[in-house]
DNA sequence: TAAGATAACTGGTATGACCTCTTACCAGAT
DNA sequence: ATCTGGTAAGAGGTCATACCAGTTATCTTA
């Protein structure tokens, strides 16, 4: 995380994986286009042909290519063919993220989140609420407010009853993570989020089902919340 | 999959997946202890530690395991550590799957799917409606119908706006077509769809924002006649 | 002309050596 | 006695090269 500033030597491997991501983002390699031969690539790339594998195996498994085994490795259409693992590997290229897209994920969580919040308030209210009674500090930082808010989803998906949700968010985490740092950058943000937590506990407390609706209300307002933020930087900068 | 009769060789790479993930599920190696080392595991699976890595690459990024330089790989706990392309994974050993997984996996797309039908109503009525015009016969198989049930799907994900859906529905691919020809065995299943996709044509054309409510319901019913297919079969045989 | 062998792709696997990181242990300095 | 730094063992990471195995186009041959 330090590296930032420095030029990374990356690994072989994830040389590879940036050289090859890279390629495919830019359009390189268009989908539906054959990936040059593993031999021919490992030498471009500078790294032997077994490390260059590990690295295809890999993003075959996301999606990003398809690999036979006589034919050519072939790119795909990972919008259309890909895995929700893809979040994870997009994350470390967000300059190529769509304009919107940050949105997009957020939309999906209004739909996701709040019918989870409602099951784990009735399947695990006390955890929720043990969690709910130690909220961050004003003064606290951006990054703590990440964490704390994510790790509240991570509970409510843990503690909901369908084990399918948390594969889901934690998909979602890594992308998610790199949001949430600028998201609470402001102190409007991370006002609004202590006032859901607030409102979060008092309706668990209830137990009136209130809480479906004022979890949907708190992530549809993060939306609006985040648009003015992008809004306020530079333009298609996402 | 016309190898289910015989003893399909596996790759060596498919070999070691089948021994690991096998190992894995059935407690031989829990999670949170170490794997053995990778030159003695692979001496013990019987094939080359290159191969070996391809595959334990692959597993780590669906979060089976966490690989880290110098240290021991360790087994993780799926569940809370894996993302969703675990699914695609799981449906290879559905014996080793919870109870009522397949149910839970319904009820996710019981949240998931309205929205995005609604979504795709909006913006591409037209394609779904033309793709509603030419619903199966009565007298089709179950997979065609299975066939039929998955586009649909596809397409409203694919039509919706929302990049995010189509990848999520991706990674239910495989465990869902596998419930999907057992699910559309019985006519009466294959009945329930047809007027489900009637209901639903109708709903798109009149423009009335009922298309969310209509596959919400479509949705809860195929839950119901879940349980009832499963409920006939072998008791604990999901 | 059509069927079959062949050769040239491609990815898949095997060996065995060496590099690098982590960790525990131990000698030397404080 | 404790802190510090070095050292060695063990784990994963990479390399180099050879060979195995599907796919496909081509070039025979009947």
């Amino acid at each position: 995380m330090e590296t930032s500033r420095f030029e990374a030597p990356l690994r072989p491997t994830q040389h590879a994986e940036h050289i090859l991501v890279t390629a495919i983002l830019n359009g390189t390699y268009p989908s539906g286009t054959a990936l040059p031969a593993e031999r021919f690539l490992a030498k471009q790339i500078g790294i032997t042909r077994p490390t260059l594998r590990e690295t295809l195996q890999r993003l075959a498994s996301e999606g990003w290519i398809k690999i036979q085994h006589g034919k050519s490795t072939m790119v795909n259409d990972f919008w259309s063919a890909g895995g929700l693992s893809l979040l994870s590997t997009l994350a470390k290229y967000a300059d190529f993220l769509p304009d919107g897209f940050i949105t997009r994920l957020l939309e999906v969580r209004v739909t996701l989140l709040p019918p989870v919040a409602r099951l784990a308030a009735i399947q695990q209210p006390q955890n929720l609420l043990d969690y709910l009674e130690h909220p961050p500090q004003q003064s606290d930082s951006a990054a703590t407010y990440a964490g704390y808010d994510w790790e509240l989803q991570m509970r409510m998906a843990g503690e909901c009853g369908n084990p399918i949700y948390p594969l889901i968010l934690n998909d979602f985490a890594s992308i998610f993570q790199k949001m949430a740092t600028r998201y609470f950058l402001p102190q409007s943000s991370r006002d609004a989020s202590l006032i859901y937590y607030r409102n979060l506990a008092a309706a668990i407390e209830r137990k009136d089902n209130s809480v479906e609706e004022i979890v949907k209300a708190a992530m549809e307002q993060s939306i609006q919340i985040w648009s003015k933020i992008k809004g306020s930087d530079q333009i298609g900068k996402e």
